[in-house]
RNA sequence: CCGGGUAUAGCGGAGUUGGUACCGCGCCACAUUUGGGAUGUGGAGAUCGUGCGUUCGAGUCGCACUACUCGGACCA
């Protein structure tokens, strides 16, 4: 059987070549395929399971947390577009625009959303008009368009899937305090969901979201130790407000600008997930995420009495509100082994004749490859069990890559010489100058990530102009 | 957007000095199998990425375009 090693559609080795390594898993592990226009990917059905389970859970998040869902329109009239500077400066170069409608050029053109923040401020100031009309907690779920020159799986899609949170209120603290509860959202969802670790920060001005005063973000670091940006919440201050005359009356009886915050996660997170679990044979995907958590393979399934059992178990699971397949087709169980590991499903049972007699199944781990016998009796807590042993697994494998590629660094000469060693996040003290910035960028070739909340004191002088320092940041080549 | 590479059946490849295409896997049928990608026999599947051009004749030569891929620049 070992022969036919050949025959069968190889990965890559990350090592050998991490990039492709990363294709070969979207494509094989049918996450994902290519249209006809660049950049523009199709979800395919295993990979979209993976959205689904994410926007489940953070949807449920969000409901707690009082949001409403709403849909705006999809296009943007330009002028509109137009109402904030810094917005426009951010987006109108990466826009595509409707300029015909049927056979008739348009008066106007309208830009296919990369971004809603302009549709929500026009809405916003129809309905805002006293402050018992605040907060305003809405979040849409939709897909926005961003001209991009290169593309890439999930990591970066001309059109791609996301969630933005668009949210007024009252005072500067309250919209202040929403932005940090929704990044904090993130940052859990990603510890507790994904099982991969954060830097919780905030971006420096130069890397900030334009036209927001601040921007907090969650930094991954892939397992070739590039950077991901995970998540961003955005504090606006009531600079929205006042470009598009959004107003109430407080209780004080006077007009007031409301102040605004923005947050979005998208599909890229799939690509950290990818990146940071996978290994050499293909996906490993977080138990909770998993659209299968289990799959039930059943040994020598032509004997009287294997499928049934098989059946059995597979429904008990089922019935404790675990997301369960039994694969019963006809291809041979070492065939199914090696394609369910290859599309990452965090555990394998497999129940044969053997083990129908002993009153056992054998639980396999993705993660591992641990292989252990486990009694019938209580499988369903059995196998709950390993899942969050699984998840805890992935998380530790994760942290520890985190840690061990983060270091201090004192110059930006040092930076230069460890990045180009070993990659992964240099921190550093930092002046807060953005020139120092472009010159870290310029010469060490890295940008600054955050600005981590967790301060620490490494020194007084910016490790590149020497001056006194400002802050702590975490510099990384990323995606 | 800049630079390198690539495009032949679902996938991976071969295709000579230009003559309408071959192999392995996969797929379909049947039989034997079934605890790590099974075996045999038979069968189906391609206007060679697209468009122009050269030629009696183009997978093969030329030009353009598109897409993929790697690197860089740009960008959330």
């Amino acid at each position: 059987m070992a022969q036919n090693k050949k025959q069968v559609e190889q990965i890559t080795d990350m090592e050998a070549d991490f990039a492709q390594w990363y294709t070969d898993v979207c494509k094989k592990a049918e996450l994902i395929d290519y249209s006809s226009i660049k950049g523009m990917f199709i979800y395919r059905p295993y990979g979209y399971a993976i959205w689904e389970n994410i926007q489940r859970i953070l949807d449920d998040a969000f409901k707690k947390t009082r949001h409403e869902n709403v849909y705006l329109p999809m296009l943007i009239p330009e002028s509109l577009l137009q109402k904030e500077k810094d917005h426009v400066e951010g987006f109108a170069p990466e826009c595509a625009w409707v300029t015909y409608g049927g056979g008739d050029k348009l008066e106007e053109r309208y830009c296919i959303r990369p971004t809603s923040e302009t549709l929500f401020c026009e809405h916003y100031a129809n309905i805002i008009h006293s402050h018992r009309d605040l907060p305003k907690l809405y979040n849409q779920w939709c897909s926005v368009l961003r001209w991009e020159k290169t593309s890439r799986p999930f990591l970066r899609h001309r059109e791609f899937l996301w969630q933005e949170g668009h949210t007024m209120h009252a005072t500067a603290q309250q919209a202040m305090a929403e932005t940090e509860r929704m990044f904090n959202i993130y940052a859990d969802f990603y510890k507790n969901v994904l099982a991969i670790p954060v830097v919780k920060g905030r971006k420096t001005d130069k890397e900030k979201f334009s036209g927001a005063e601040a921007t907090y973000t969650v930094e991954c670091m892939m397992h070739d130790r590039k950077a991901l940006q995970g998540g961003t919440s955005h504090y606006f201050g009531d600079g929205f407000a006042r470009a598009f005359d959004i107003t109430f009356t407080g209780s004080d009886n006077q007009l007031h600008h409301p102040f605004q915050t923005s947050w979005g996660v998208s599909t890229r997170m799939i690509a950290g997930i990818i990146m940071v679990h996978g290994d050499n044979n293909g996906l490993v995907l977080p138990p909770r995420v998993a659209p299968i958590q289990v799959v039930v393979i059943p040994v020598a399934q032509h004997k009287q009495g294997v499928l049934a059992a098989n059946q059995a178990v597979a429904d008990r699971l089922r019935a404790a509100g675990l997301r369960v397949r039994m694969d019963d087709s006809d291809q041979s169980p070492g065939w199914k082994f090696a394609e369910y590991e290859m599309k990452g499903v965090p555990l394998r049972l497999e129940l044969g004749p053997k083990d129908i007699e002993k009153n056992q199944c054998v639980l396999v781990r993705r993660d591992s490859g641990e292989k252990s016998f486990v009694c019938l009796d209580g499988i369903e807590e059995a196998v709950k069990t390993m899942l969050d042993a699984i998840h805890e697994g992935l998380y530790a494998k994760a942290a520890r890559n985190l840690e061990e590629n983060t270091y201090a660094c004192a110059s930006l000469e040092e930076v230069k010489e460890k990045m180009a060693q070993r990659g992964g996040f240099a921190k550093t003290m930092w002046c807060g100058d953005e020139a120092c910035e472009i010159r870290m960028k310029e010469e060490a070739g890295v940008s600054s990530r955050c600005i981590p909340l967790e301060q620490e004191h490494l020194g007084d002088t910016c490790a590149v102009c020497g001056k006194s320092a400002k802050h702590m940041v975490y510099w990384g080549v990323a995606y």
